[in-house]
RNA sequence: GUGGGUGUAGCUCAGUUGGAUAGAGCACCAGGUUGUGGCCCUGGGGGUCGUGGGUUCGAGCCCCAUCAUCCACCCCA
């Protein structure tokens, strides 16, 4: 038999309505905060990736779905979404519109990774990005639009990590200096940091090895070696976050897997998520669009991982408020007759192009039988003809819930059942 | 890529030191009223015990391999 590939998985009806409404929501707060929807495709040529996410990165190295099209060009499934939108930036100009430029994107991403809890072959992210301004309180927009995803959706137990990479200018001078620090104590640590001293030093910090924890508490700090204007930056974010209320920790050794970050980065975890317990994350970019071939336009962005959403969400116990479709269920007594099934069809018709969700049964089940089925779809109403019915122009109409029910003339059910709808009638 | 756990009906699991037709709950189907659901009762369908080898008179139980899955490392959403 042949099974979901490995990290997917199928999203059944019952499931699926709560990736309804969590998308709902995302959709409104990027709405609000002035973000346009932007979809671009799920495969890139692989260059755009090498090139975006930087060929050093795990990402890069190891987790990327690619293959060879039938063109023998180099396709790779998006890894995640900024290198994308980047791209389509640059393609359709849209740096000659006003500025900035705000973009949301929500949508699968693939990494060829090693599934556990919280984590997927295929998963979803929202994306959100801003490009064309260097102005500290868009980095607080960004901040403060995952947080008001998040919270509006009620989990709790909430925390922002908040650094500064720095920037050309000033993080070589940084990486020199953790380079010195740790060079002479290169013994002491774990084998993972050993390579990266050399080959991606800011790593070193956010190592969970106690050993290496205990090195890196004496290490420089990258907030003592940012430039001036990096240093400015970082602190008018702050300022901005405290301004509206956001709650934050600064975390020096907070480091983000890909390579394009500038100034500020950022992480949101959640508690109770097992080991992957990063919901959100993201930073400025000030130099990827230049990097992928377009004008030298500041960018900034996060992504918010839905998958863990939810499983925040589920271990929280938050019930999200979904709907029900008031569901009309039409009932016959002799499923097989002819005049009832007729009447049994037109009246369903008539009701679903009325706008009323409606069903009928479809296996030849008793009475009984379809009952049953009408209460196990959670309808809200039945509709039940029968001989006596048909011959006197009229139907029983029952609530479900209540289990009370009423003869109505045939022609008065559809004005009946709108007057309940808005709660006129008892 | 590395390590550990688990793999018995659609789902959640039980199955004793290896022993005779492999069980339960839920779900599903049908009855318990002559035209009616949610509770209750009765009956029914459904399993090559992940797969392939091996040990044994005999394996769901033991051994090996393999696959899948979960969790962790790594990394990230």
């Amino acid at each position: 038999m042949v099974i979901a590939p490995r990290g997917t998985k199928d999203l059944l009806p019952g499931e699926v309505e709560k990736w309804q409404f969590i998308e709902w929501v995302a959709r409104d707060i990027c709405e609000t905060y002035g973000f346009k929807e932007i979809r671009t495709p799920i495969f890139e040529y692989t260059e755009l990736f090498l090139r975006g996410i930087g060929d050093a990165t795990d990402i890069v190295q190891k987790e990327m779905y690619t293959f060879d099209d039938r063109g023998g060009r180099s396709i790779t499934l998006r890894p995640e979404g900024t290198a994308a939108v980047v791209r389509a930036y640059i393609e359709h100009h849209l740096d000659a519109q006003p500025q900035p430029v705000k973009l949301y994107c929500l949508g699968p991403m693939f990494r060829y990774d090693r599934p556990q809890a919280g984590r997927f072959r295929q998963f979803h992210q929202m994306d959100f990005e801003t490009f064309g301004s260097h102005d500290p309180a868009v980095d607080a927009e960004i901040i403060s639009c995952t947080w008001d995803y998040l919270t509006s959706l009620g989990l709790t137990g909430l925390h922002i990590e908040l650094n500064s990479v720095g920037c050309p200018d000033c993080r070589p001078g940084f990486t020199t200096a953790l380079k010195e620090y740790f060079r002479p104590r290169l013994d002491s640590l774990c084998g993972n940091c050993q390579v990266r001293l050399e080959q991606n030093p800011l790593r070193l910090l956010d190592c969970k090895v106690p050993q290496c924890r205990e090195l890196g508490a004496g290490a420089p700090a990258i907030t003592d070696h940012l430039c001036e204007a990096c240093s400015a930056h970082f602190e008018k974010v702050q300022q901005y976050l405290r301004l509206l209320e956001i709650p934050f920790h600064l975390n020096p050794g907070l480091v983000r897997g890909l390579d394009y970050y500038t100034h500020t980065a950022f992480e949101v975890t959640v508690e109770g998520l097992g080991a992957q317990s990063s919901v959100a994350g993201g930073g400025r970019y000030n130099n990827l669009v230049e990097d992928c071939g377009g004008p030298p336009v500041p960018g900034i962005g996060a992504a918010i991982g839905l998958e863990r959403v939810l499983l925040a969400l589920e271990h929280q116990q938050i019930e999200l408020p979904i709907p029900s479709a008031g569901l009309v269920f039409v009932a016959t007594t002799e499923a097989l007759s002819d005049p009832l099934e007729g009447a049994a069809l037109t009246l369903l018709m008539e009701l679903r192009r009325s706008g009323y969700a409606a069903e009928k049964d479809y296996a030849g089940r008793s009475l009984k039988a379809q009952m049953k089925q009408a209460g196990r779809l959670g309808a809200r109403w039945c509709v039940i003809i029968g001989p006596e019915e048909l011959d006197g122009h009229k139907v029983l109409l029952r609530d479900m819930s209540q289990g009370t029910q009423v003869s109505v003339p045939r022609q008065e059910l559809l004005e009946l059942l709108g007057r309940m709808q808005n709660g006129e009638a008892e």
